[in-house]
DNA sequence: TAGGTTGAGTAACTTTTGTTACAGAGTCCC
DNA sequence: GGGACTCTGTAACAAAAGTTACTCAACCTA
């Protein structure tokens, strides 16, 4: 049995992208669910297929249809064929990567990330994390965390992901210097402040280290590796790159670090974080 | 909808296994064959598996029986499920590997960035990415931006480049009721939406979405490859992986992604942009 | 060796699934 | 603002798939 797909493609994702503009709004629908569960959405029936994507059951056919295949059967033996070929590892799937650049910005940006996450975690020392997840997990600390311009917003992740597993969590407004004052005042050797600081750096945000530093606050810093002002207070520090071909920096790294922050402080707290979990989760509903 | 393994086990493969003994020499057919094709072989038809088998369809449904399952539909949906959990996210093997972190956190957080990057690129299409981009540098149209619980801070930091880009741009609060009734009852076909819906997906968000999306606004998703129910809705999505070791879904995927928006509509706006951009750069300091 | 029991295939049946025809709603263009 | 066109869903239809009843063959037991 050979199950030729239409259009000489290699496989029926290709097809699915390349075709992907030709297709109705409804057909277009069809086509997204079945990426985003691919390909096990195409492998059960046109009505399941047809809820999942949230169109009527004719249009999935005509979908297939404006695929070029000569039925919905017919679309399913490509993709068991597919399957036979490629199972194991769905990575294989994946696009080969071309030449340099030329190719648009989304390769483009995702080499880049790529690049930048290795470079980041390769110099992240491991030292450091530690240090900064044990500060995150000990209960008898109030952690305080703030941000600049843009960094505020994988700060405020942070917090809202760290209020889950432990008591104690607060942001500090990056421009509320009330609520920056009051924080100072309020600080002592028991207080953590996590300060995310990417250049360009900001003097505000130096001050309020120093402040908090001064009333014997531990400063866990995050920043590029061109290293912040603020280092010099600080009692830990975890670097990451930011370099971008955009106009802007990138904060992914920053954004991924973070995340390995906060698994290495749930599985640190281990049941008990996950328990705390749970009960917010519940109160939640 | 949750698709049962008799017996309790946790794949088919393992029922399989188990109940090899118990079978007659017909349905041991049944089963080496599939085995040997797994589990493509179960996909097709009761037809097909008998051929493949050598045995006559009625055996086929007397083993998948003999299994346990009602039938042989119930069989092939639970093939799916199963292959939903291998397939859908290659990160899930990881976790599973050496017991707890083998090589520590950092490694393997890194590891799993790098992949769940690596997918999510893959499986965006650019034609969604396009649209999306030639969406936001429309000087004629407004942006309202929102979020849940975690991606909000994701929205956050997309509403904080795009205002540096152009006009027009607003963050609309996630649990502001207020801000978002008065959003909706601004809103028009001039209006695009832009929001990150991931899961657990809210029905805060998907009744705010269809609001919006009734009154003609454009609405853009950025949502994970399960696909949020606001899909229905949307005219552009842009999926990206969550998948996460830790207990938490990972949002690195859906900010690079953000930032491969930031960097498109960057380029598209081009000097304009930039002299804005320079022009707000002056202001602030 | 004869009778009983278990297992497998043929064929008819029933259900489910894919498909097509048709009509209404929305959209674009003049 | 009207008319043509495209698109989408409802409903009826046809095809196919899965299931079951029945029959025959093989094997074990007495």
């Amino acid at each position: 049995m050979v199950s030729e797909i239409p259009g000489g493609h290699a496989s029926v994702r290709k097809l699915l992208m390349s075709t992907l503009d030709d297709l109705s709004n409804g057909e277009r629908k069809v086509a997204r669910a079945l990426m985003a569960q691919y390909p096990t959405a195409g492998l059960t029936t046109v009505v399941d297929l047809a809820e999942i994507s949230g169109v009527s059951p004719p249009t999935v056919v005509r979908f297939v249809t404006r695929l070029g295949f000569t039925g919905f059967p017919a679309f399913q033996r490509a993709l068991v064929h597919e399957l036979n070929g490629e199972l194991g590892s769905p990575l294989k799937q994946y696009p080969e990567k071309g030449g340099p650049s030329a190719l648009g910005i989304l390769p483009e940006t995702h080499q880049a990330f790529a690049e930048m996450l290795l470079a980041s975690y390769s110099e992240l020392p491991e030292s450091e994390f530690k240090k900064a997840v044990k500060l995150l997990c000990d209960p008898a600390r109030d952690i305080r965390v703030t941000g600049g311009r843009f960094s505020r917003s994988v700060a405020d992740y942070l917090v809202a992901h760290l209020r889950l597993l432990r008591s104690g969590v607060h942001g500090v407004g990056a421009d509320d210097e009330i609520d920056r004052r009051t924080t100072v005042a309020d600080a002592g050797p028991g207080t953590v402040l996590v300060i995310y600081d990417y250049r360009r750096y900001t003097d505000q945000n130096l001050v309020f280290a120093e402040r908090m530093a001064a009333r014997g606050a531990v400063v866990c810093l995050m920043t590029d590796n061109w290293l912040s002002p603020i280092a010099k207070v600080a009692k830990v520090v975890l670097p990451a790159r930011v370099d971008s071909a955009s106009p802007f920096d990138s904060l992914v790294a920053s954004m991924a670090v973070t995340e390995s922050i906060v698994a290495g402080v749930a599985e640190r707290l281990g049941t008990a974080g996950i328990a705390r979990l749970e009960l917010v989760e519940e109160a939640v509903e």
